[in-house]
DNA sequence: TCTGGGGTCCTAGGACCC
DNA sequence: TCTGGGGTCCTAGGACCC
């Protein structure tokens, strides 16, 4: 069997926990740069705010409502998440963290022994009492499955945020009630042209001969429709794979035709993903960036351009990806149009140990540049000082809206909260 | 005026090889 | 008119996810 256990309306959750005076009260999370609403609090659910809506269409009746609204603050929803990790870790050691509020548990190695439904209860207080996140659990035969009962227990009060689907009865009857769309890993492509076969629910895909479905779609369906009907497909990976890509990117705060805030912008955003790369020990030998332009406004002529440039040997010094990145903006920029976000992504991993040297590169300099970039990362770590390399900028033109944020409560001493 | 960011997996088709 | 057959590797793009 297996448990997904997923915080209720994680970002604004977060929000909740050193805000007392907003419990009971909507509370809403928007994207970055205060574009769309990404968490909704059952409060603001209520009022008919949907997922990815965009902030400046409902902004002045939710205000007006009474409704609170932050700014993403990522660096205290990552912590809340660590600390609901490690609970559920300590629970049961194989745990795959599936996203930064979701987790499955593999409970095959002690089921015999627990009690399903006093394990759900009792992990879903411990994370309300220590962590102060709400949180929902399904557990069924199959990762897929137990995804649904995760959803039923979320979108029906009777069940008080727990369904376990065991019974091969039971799994049907709730398996009738499920639109199509609403199944883990069907998205709205697939579900319109199976809706055209005249698969409705998850019932009768569940009924569906999985091979035949195979060969006419996908092994991906294929897989879905065997867990449906309780043959696990899905494993569990509790080893962390390492990365394929790193993808940095942001929409500009306003729109900029001026290659130089351009050039700022890539600077920045090789930067950073070339420090996400040493954090993850790798080194890249391909570099990708683009520009584009905001293709929801018809009254400007639309842009689109990306390249790339291969590099010899492979690389994790902020330098090299930096000017390479801004190599490629040379060649990819046009005068004449408003651009409204830039990204650079790195890809093409391989190991630190082992990557073949360049012919003319003499071993010093490797390790040159690892000392220094160990340097700069320790000095942006330890928060002791910011160091930027010469064409990142400084200046605040391109950088995101961020108006409504919150404090960083749990990591930041000067921001911790102050019982008065 | 204002519409997020970062991933994974799979497949088809091209290039290349014997 | 006739123009092999089979295999691997790589990449771009589609679909999906949170």
């Amino acid at each position: 069997m297996y448990a997904l256990v997923d915080c209720n309306s994680f970002y604004a959750s977060c929000e909740k926990i050193f805000r007392p005076d907003l419990k009971n009260k909507p509370v809403i999370v928007l994207s970055n740069n205060d574009g769309c609403v990404i968490a909704r609090s059952p409060e603001a659910k209520k009022m008919g705010l949907t997922m990815g809506q965009p902030w400046y269409q409902v902004r002045e009746n939710y205000i007006g409502k009474g409704g609170v609204v932050f700014s993403s603050n990522y660096e205290l929803y990552a912590d809340i998440s660590n600390r609901v990790m490690n609970l559920l870790a300590a629970s049961c050691p194989e745990i795959d963290i599936y996203s930064i509020d979701e987790a499955f548990l593999n409970l095959q190695t002690y089921e015999k022994n627990i009690d399903l439904i006093r394990f759900a209860f009792e992990s879903k207080e411990k994370i309300k009492k220590w962590v102060g996140i709400p949180v929902s659990i399904g557990i069924a035969p199959t990762k897929t499955l137990a995804k649904l009962a995760n959803k039923i227990a979320k979108d029906d009060d009777r069940f008080d945020g727990v369904v376990i689907l065991q019974d091969k009865k039971i799994i049907q009857h709730f398996l009738k009630m499920v639109e199509i769309e609403k199944i883990w890993g069907i998205g709205k492509r697939l579900a319109k042209r199976l809706n055209a076969m005249g698969i409705k629910n998850a019932l009768q895909l569940s009924q569906t001969e999985p091979r035949l479905m195979g060969d006419n779609f996908s092994v991906v369906l294929e897989r879905t429709i065997r867990e449906l009907k309780g043959q696990p497909c899905l494993g569990t990976n509790n080893i962390l794979e390492p990365k394929k890509q790193i993808m940095v990117s942001r929409s500009f705060g306003k729109s900029i035709d001026s290659k130089k805030i351009i050039n700022e912008a890539i600077s920045f955003h090789a930067g950073r993903a070339a420090e996400k790369l040493r954090f993850e020990d790798q080194k890249c030998s391909l570099i990708t960036v683009f520009i584009r332009s905001n293709p929801f406004n018809r009254n400007i002529k639309q842009i689109y351009s990306s390249n790339f440039i291969e590099l010899i040997h492979p690389t994790d010094d902020s330098r090299v990806i930096i000017k390479s990145a801004n190599q490629i903006l040379d060649k990819i920029y046009r005068r004449g149009y408003k651009y409204s976000k830039a990204g650079v992504l790195l890809s093409s991993f391989s190991g630190k140990l082992g990557y073949q040297m360049n012919l003319f590169e003499k071993s010093c300099d490797s390790k040159k540049s690892e000392r220094l970039m160990n340097v700069v990362d320790f000095l942006n770590l330890t928060e002791k000082g910011k160091l930027y390399f010469g064409n990142q900028g400084y200046r605040n033109t391109w950088k995101m809206k961020r108006d409504m944020k919150s404090k960083r409560y749990t990591t930041k001493i000067d921001e911790i909260p102050i019982a008065k």
